[in-house]
DNA sequence: GCCGTTTTCGGCCCGACTGTTTTCAGTCG
């Protein structure tokens, strides 16, 4: 994961260039190559090794000398020699949003402000109305920008802006004069954090969604307000772009606005290679400014020559090639799930009994759900002993006599203990159906064990699913050292499921690691983490992940059906 | 600094909103 740190490096370095007045294309070929680099799953150094590094998108020589210095020496000279030649501070005054490069240099040249905390006193004490073009109300909207990156703009994870917006929709749904509306941006995307909440309305009537907008109670502060566009801050803090499109540029505006900002360069690059100019208006001629098309997304696309591509793929990731070789994936849908791996019950840390949760998976038209509670070394959880283990077994036997077209499945989460070996002896893992192998201890040992110890779960025969890979925690814990392309090689080499662990915090794996797990020939399962009803849910968002990693219906356990999935579960076993 | 169905040189995406302006620069997405 050392493609992250590079890709702020890169970051760097166009901030500094940009404050310097640098080449524009030179400054945005530093930050694509850091946003690839970012979306990189692949292994860097391995690439490095191979003097291929050319292959990726937006890095050619200069670049791919600065990437290989990077990982040899961990640092790279051209921004330290950024860094020690221009005024400092420059890199966190950038941070305060409305504060660009233009400002910076003003700041630092003009009042010598080297810190945020310099600026804001420097706000307070009415100071920047000496710089020119500055007057009361940019300073103030400085003191606005500062108070919002105190509060930290941190992204929120889709458990949280799913539900926000849903709210939003429904209230922007009953304004008069709305025909349409869509979430787009990176929540269309189904990224696994959103910064801001981009919603889209159709409507003829703008004025009136943008007077709705401002007295929702959800509408904290109005923090712009034009004809087509507003935001507002909701009382959490999170901000909310609203865009009024008409009717019949609908589709256009959607396309444009769902992004990825990088997707999109690229298709407006494809648009005038074809004398076309596409906007969030439409596709017109260059030439005639006829316009060929943008009341529905899929017209702007076909416009182009393209099928329409889903928001999940976005990413200019090879998406747009797919497109034109009509390669693209057909992504995986909730209709194609046929049930859900990792359920707790009250017999560990659940909170609901084995029959409401059979119930509840056989409302939803799941065909299985695999009851997994912890396992006995996970005393915090109220792992389960043997002897209740086999009660609960008991009891699963005897409910499934009573259900028809649906079956729990027997299984548990078993922890991968210290020394590799299962917490379950292999004659108790036999009797289950279904067992899923996880760490929930030694974290802090070294990516050489911890790598060993999830390798020797995947060669246990009866281990069908390797929860929660990486053991991250969103904005709490680190992914623990492993090394993921020995896990991946791993998983497919010993026919061991890895888990895309649906729940909110954790993503786990995640987008582009799940794309890498499948591309090594690894079969991967979306499941929730279920603790209490509702969470079965979050199913939605373990889909998000899937189709961002380009994941079809047959790359993932869960969507056979109950005999397809005992075929392969009984295969591992058998060899 | 990257890149090639227009190119190995000369291009490189597009528009809205704000503030301070009488026509535009800065910032953002």
């Amino acid at each position: 994961m050392k493609q992250h740190e590079l890709a702020a490096f890169f970051s760097q370095i166009a901030d500094l260039l940009e404050y310097r007045g640098d080449n524009p294309f030179r400054i945005r070929a530093y930050r694509r190559a850091a946003q690839n680099l970012e979306n990189f799953s692949g292994d860097l150094a391995h690439l490095a090794q191979a003097g291929r590094l050319r292959e990726l998108p937006g890095i050619g020589a200069d670049l791919a000398d600065k990437i290989t210095e990077y990982l040899s020496t961990g640092a790279v000279a051209a921004l330290e020699r950024l860094k020690r030649t221009t005024a400092p501070g420059v890199l966190e005054l950038l941070e305060v949003p409305g504060l660009g490069p233009k400002t910076a240099k003003l700041l630092t040249e003009r009042l010598g402000i080297s810190t945020v905390h310099q600026l804001e006193e420097a706000a307070n004490a009415h100071r920047l109305r000496r710089l020119p073009g500055f007057q009361e109300k940019k300073e103030q909207n400085l003191l606005k920008g500062i108070e919002i990156l105190k509060k930290g703009r941190e992204r929120m994870h889709l458990g949280i802006a799913l539900p926000l917006a849903r709210e939003l929709l429904r209230s922007l749904q009953r304004v008069s004069g709305v025909t349409r509306i869509s979430t787009a941006g990176s929540l269309r995307r189904m990224k696994e954090t959103i910064g801001d909440l981009d919603l889209l309305v159709a409507s003829t009537s703008p004025a009136r969604v943008m007077q709705a907008l401002s007295r929702l109670p959800l509408c904290a502060r109005v923090l712009a307000s034009g004809t087509t566009k507003s935001s507002i801050l909701t009382p959490d803090g999170v901000q909310v772009d609203v865009r009024v499109i008409k009717p019949d540029s609908f589709g256009a505006a959607l396309q444009y606005f769902t992004g990825s900002k990088e997707h999109n360069v690229r298709l407006r690059e494809l648009a005038i290679r074809q004398g076309l100019k596409l906007n969030e208006y439409g596709v017109f001629r260059l030439k005639t400014n006829q316009r060929l098309g943008g009341r529905e997304e899929a017209d702007v696309y076909r416009a182009l020559g393209l099928p329409w591509i889903e928001p999940e793929l976005r990413e200019d990731q090879g998406e747009i090639d797919a497109a034109k070789a009509g390669r693209l994936p057909r992504l995986v849908d909730a209709k194609d799930v046929r049930g859900d791996f990792h359920i707790h019950s009250t017999w560990s840390d659940g909170s609901n009994q084995l029959e409401e949760l059979a119930r509840e998976g056989a409302a939803r038209g799941y065909d299985y759900l695999a009851i997994c509670d912890h396992s006995q070394s996970l005393k915090v959880a109220h792992g389960m002993s043997v002897a209740r283990l086999r009660r609960q077994m008991e009891q699963i036997r005897a409910l499934n006599r009573r259900l028809r077209g649906f079956r729990l499945l027997m299984g548990a989460e078993v922890d991968i203990l210290t020394d590799g070996s299962m917490d379950y002896p292999n004659d108790v893992l036999a009797e289950l159906d279904f067992v899923i192998g996880s760490i929930h201890s030694g974290f802090s040992q070294s990516e050489a064990t911890l790598t060993r110890r999830l390798v020797s779960a995947m060669r246990n025969p009866y281990v069908t699913l390797i929860a929660h890979p990486t053991g991250r925690l969103m904005g709490q814990r680190d992914p623990y050292a492993i090394d993921l392309e020995t896990v991946f090689a791993s998983a497919a080499e010993t026919g061991t499921a890895l888990e895309i662990n649906a729940f909110p915090r954790r993503l786990d794996l995640c987008d582009t690691a799940a794309r890498r797990a499948n591309a090594l020939g690894a079969t991967l399962a979306i499941s929730t983490d279920t603790h209490s009803l509702d969470q079965l849910d979050n199913i939605t968002i373990g889909l998000g992940v899937a189709r961002r990693a380009w994941l079809e219906p047959r790359d993932l356990l869960n969507c056979r059906p109950l005999n397809r999935l005992l075929e392969w579960i009984a295969r591992k076993r058998a060899a």
